[in-house]
DNA sequence: ATGCTCTACTAACCCGATTTAGTAGCTAGT
DNA sequence: ACTAGCTACTAAATCGGGTTAGTAGAGCAT
């Protein structure tokens, strides 16, 4: 059964971030199970956390002790283990009662570590994006980090600068999501779908040779022999090793891939319209084909609107698979076929790697790469290649989400 | 013309966060203005930031002045005008020169502020959510303030707890997005989308009464008369409101609401899911509509799936209108008409009143609301009533994304 | 010689917690 | 009687920067 609590009681106080461990188990219990009662609608429930806060001077003032004794009796240190239940008792009772809890930045000045992490993503507010985060949140704050996110919108410029104000801020860490990094900093540096050889900074990546096998083996099981595809943008750090991968597997399948039958996507923001007009090329070619193979699920929607104002059926004329299975690829109606990116796990992973890196700091400094499987989601872009003869109409199935 | 800088050089010293008024200006520009050369693929900047940042006193001690004279001159405090010139200008040089930063922690230790905000909302990875964090980002980040954000997932113990989390980080303020708000703490909290009466609260609401308005009016000009609704889930603060100003448009509008055309929205997690069992309900009391109001983008989704399911075309047996206009929203094919609520904007906006609220705080507690106006997006899933008679088919236009 | 003003600084304390080195007081052993 | 060893603590330094009250020294006036 999964821990309802936010933080491992457990932990040796030294790891433990905030002031998580401060606590007799008792008083830990009265912190943490908060019981919300139904006010009435409107009304301000009166906590209103005090403007001062006791600290550990007071604590310690008011107790008749010292501030070292009450500092170690409540960090759980050896130091303190010659000191009798009793006391450590009164300074527990003391701290529950006026809920004394260290200051942070007190806190951090001392440790010199800010149980805080740094997030770099290419936006927030783009379904990739914000997968990952939400498995890194889940992590990072089960462990007590918080983090800081921005967005670069891949602006070079503040690619460059964001890592240096996160600096600033003393993070513990920095976690990349999908962006080229160049950067060999003093902490910790772990990407999520990066291609990068920077010394030291580990990469969460896709195993792209099983991604691209499976989404163009379904394709060819299917009967699929004329793939039109869609590549990334030249900035990408996955499109290279996504199309190598395609190439590689094309060519143990026996597939030719024509060379007009392959788009790239232009633009810097993602968005269905990139996908849209690449499509139309594909299109204006001439070429037949019965299957598409996009870049990503974003590319695949504009896709497949650039074929049906082509007056082409999806699926019944052209197969469209995406690639990374967001949120929305499943809202679609017809829903997406698509590669999935286990995002959110892979959040979860660079988050668990950073915190393993940043707790044994020093004693690694080793980069390498951590792989992750995908996993072909079919729902109801693809059918069998019909070859010129349209199949009857189908009754969409239901979604799969 | 906007601002290149991340940051205004020009604020007072007081009032900025961070080591921005640090510099005279020839070194702001050294320290802002990066230029990124492209170096060989993968090979990593030697930027790296060393390990051991120089401290004011080191500085001080560096240039034969006292801590206290450096610390003067740097942060233009009035105490220091009597100080020559030549010895401001050695001071900045060195600062410069060494890359010297305050430290964090030591700051804020001292001032007692952060120039962090908390966020809270429901889940990161939802695009609405995402969208007002890319707002709230835009304008914090050009302050010099972060921001940590977390996941409730409707939790309430975490909407409890978190609260605290933040507080006992030292946040300056809070931003509560689309989230049930009870509290009244110690720090100003502004509200996107609640309508909390929390004395001291600022709420960011759009304006329903318009949204309502707009909508059935929309759909009554083309025509429909038999309009189903989906309401929100019983827990979501926009429920009610929106309730409500449906009623009150539809009175005025002569429209009459049939009970049987009337589903709610039930689970928890938002997913299309929940908009498809509840339009198969409607269905299901075979009483006719032609066009559905949906409570949300993704109910919406779910609503066309089971509406295509039944055989049913959309538009053109019926019109369905969403709300919010979430990126995917743009997406679908066809492309969704919804009510946009402005929500990147509406996350600028509470953060800038936020912002305004810590800087003079003490001076105000006044909560209140600040109104934002929705849009009419008219895609392509509404037309014209065709009362039974089923219109030719019709070329989906080119999104307006 | 004394007082006054001004310039150019600085000493010293503060923020709040952590941590090391140490001590006072007691008991036990030889 | 003297030391060793233990218990139960504490003093004081430290992290790094902000701030207030004050001072040394020069220049000038009386």
């Amino acid at each position: 059964m999964k821990n309802l609590f936010l933080f491992n009681v457990n932990s040796i106080a030294r790891d433990v971030p905030q002031h998580r461990a401060c606590y007799p188990d008792s008083v830990c219990a009265r912190l943490r199970i908060v019981t919300t009662k139904k006010t009435g609608k409107g009304a301000a429930r009166s906590v209103r956390m005090g403007p001062k806060p006791v600290s550990l001077k007071e604590l310690a003032e008011h107790l008749g002790l010292s501030p070292a004794t009450v500092s170690l009796v409540i960090n759980r240190s050896h130091v303190a283990d010659s000191i009798p239940q009793e006391t450590k008792d009164r300074i527990f009772a003391a701290a529950g009662k006026y809920k004394y809890r260290p200051n942070f930045f007190a806190r951090s000045l001392r440790a010199q570590r800010s149980f805080t992490i740094g997030v770099i993503v290419p936006e927030v507010s783009d379904g990739y994006s914000a997968s990952v985060m939400s498995g890194v949140e889940d992590y990072l704050l089960q462990e007590g980090y918080f983090y800081f996110v921005v967005s670069h919108r891949h602006r070079a410029d503040l690619i460059d600068e964001y890592p240096r104000l996160f600096l600033e801020r003393s993070v513990d860490g920095l976690i990349a999501v999908d962006t080229p990094w160049t950067l060999s900093l003093s902490v910790p540096v772990v990407t999520v779908s990066g291609h990068n050889q920077v010394k030291g900074v580990t990469n969460i990546v896709l195993d792209h040779v099983q991604a691209a096998e499976v989404a163009l083996k379904h394709l060819f099981q299917l009967g699929h022999r004329q793939i039109a595809f869609i590549k990334g943008q030249e900035f990408s750090s996955d499109t290279e090793v996504r199309w190598a991968n395609i190439e590689r597997a094309a060519r143990q399948l026996g597939l030719s891939i024509s060379r007009a039958l392959v788009s790239q996507l232009q633009g810097d923001s993602p968005s269905p319209e990139l996908g849209y007009e690449a499509t139309k090329k594909l299109l204006a070619s001439h070429k037949p084909f019965t299957a598409l193979f996009a870049f990503n699920d974003i590319s695949a929607m504009g896709a497949i609107r650039a074929l049906r104002e082509a007056k082409l059926r999806v699926p019944d004329d052209v197969s469209v698979v995406g690639f990374d299975d967001i949120q929305s690829a499943a809202y679609q109606n017809p829903a997406l076929t698509t590669v999935r990116q286990p995002l959110r796990e892979m959040g979860r992973i660079a988050a668990e790697t950073l915190l393993r890196r940043i707790r044994r700091s020093g004693s690694d400094s080793h980069g390498g790469e951590t792989m992750v499987e995908p996993k072909l989601i079919i729902r109801e872009t693809t059918c069998q290649a019909t070859n010129g003869v349209r199949p009857k109409y189908r009754t969409l199935p239901k979604a799969r989400p």
